[in-house]
DNA sequence: GTCTATAGTAAGATAGAC
DNA sequence: GTCTATCTTACTATAGAC
């Protein structure tokens, strides 16, 4: 590979990079242009050398996560049948969600607001919801199909944990915001989610 | 009160009307103050002789939410005992809840837009979560000192019932995105809350 | 108080030298 | 490919006539 060519990964890379400090730093939204070029030691023109604009960058962040979070599933390998009625499941789904999103926050951070940017009506953060929990759904249909008696639609249920999951992902995470360290807190949103507040039957 | 009086308030109040569509239409953040007075229809220079930027209006339009979440709350009278582990008493308080934002719906989304433009970083939306969630807090802190086993730390469960619930507004109400009516999301709600995915130990 | 017209500002995006 | 300099656009906010 030709010098100019390493050259440019390095920018490229550079660039990505200082917009996931700035991304979890100010925001998704509130992030200029400028500001990643800024963080990154390069000059405003060179960002459009690279990327369109913020939403392209973003996309490939995303890729990014995929990647990753298909890595992670596969290495455990996740046959539909997880029933989400077990502790140990529940609660393995659940930290290796906690996980990924920690691992790339800057991105959960940017989806989320990207989301909500198009307000309410155009019901894009539902789609993004309905999405991302694909598979806590096909976990929870499986289990109806057994006869197991679900809280509601498997679909608004998940949508629900994955709402759970990642408002608090954004709020708690990066501002260290509680003080409680993450085993803690995926421990509590198992027991919360397995058995509500009412707690398992025997006290 | 003079003619000139009238006239202000009634275009003080288009202004709010006006804001509202467009918060549940656009978005918080994406709504520009020309589209507020446009949809009232009003010149621009006008939403400055009433309001100095989108934050106060935002500000009035809480204080109207406020007064009526407060009306409905010491309607029903509520006391600190109420026992979240019962479903008559949580479905209520979800119900009530939900009803609330559905009234107030882009108060909900401005507030929650406001508390992501300043990123995670900030804690924002972590002291919103916790502030909006004070009364379940209540709730729970009293069940522990009778001695119930909760699922964890009383802010963070109270955290996470508050995340649910408002990401699940944002999404659902005013797309109709599920297509099921209230009383059976809330139902739902109740029941993952109250016993989990597991549900109740009689089947 | 409300309007029209416009000044001011911030950020996205591009042109052209190196 | 990267830089500096600049154009463009969109919006906020104000000035001044009515």
């Amino acid at each position: 590979m030709g010098v100019r060519k390493v050259r440019a990964a390095e920018t490229r890379a550079a660039l990505q990079e200082a917009a996931r400090e700035q991304f979890v730093q100010r925001g998704f939204l509130n992030t200029k242009i400028t500001d990643i070029t800024a963080a990154a030691g390069r000059a405003t023109g060179s960002f459009y050398d690279h990327f369109t604009d913020k939403d392209e960058l973003l996309k490939e962040l995303l890729t990014d996560m995929h990647a990753q979070a298909r890595e992670r599933i596969t290495a455990g390998d996740h046959p539909r049948e997880h029933d989400l009625t077990d502790r140990a499941h529940l609660h393995s789904h659940l930290g290796a969600a906690w996980h990924v999103m920690r691992a790339n926050l800057p991105v959960v951070v940017a989806l989320y607001e990207q989301a909500m940017a198009d307000g309410p009506r155009s019901g894009r953060l539902w789609q993004r919801l309905v999405e991302d929990t694909a598979m806590f759904r096909d976990h929870l249909e499986y289990l109806r199909e057994q006869g197991h008696r679900l809280p509601g639609d498997p679909v608004l249920v998940a949508a629900a944990m994955g709402g759970m999951l990642s408002t608090l992902a954004y709020a708690i995470m990066g501002s260290g915001a509680t003080g409680l360290p993450d085993d803690e807190i995926v421990d509590t949103l198992t027991s919360l989610l397995l058995h509500g507040l009412a707690g398992p039957a025997a006290k």
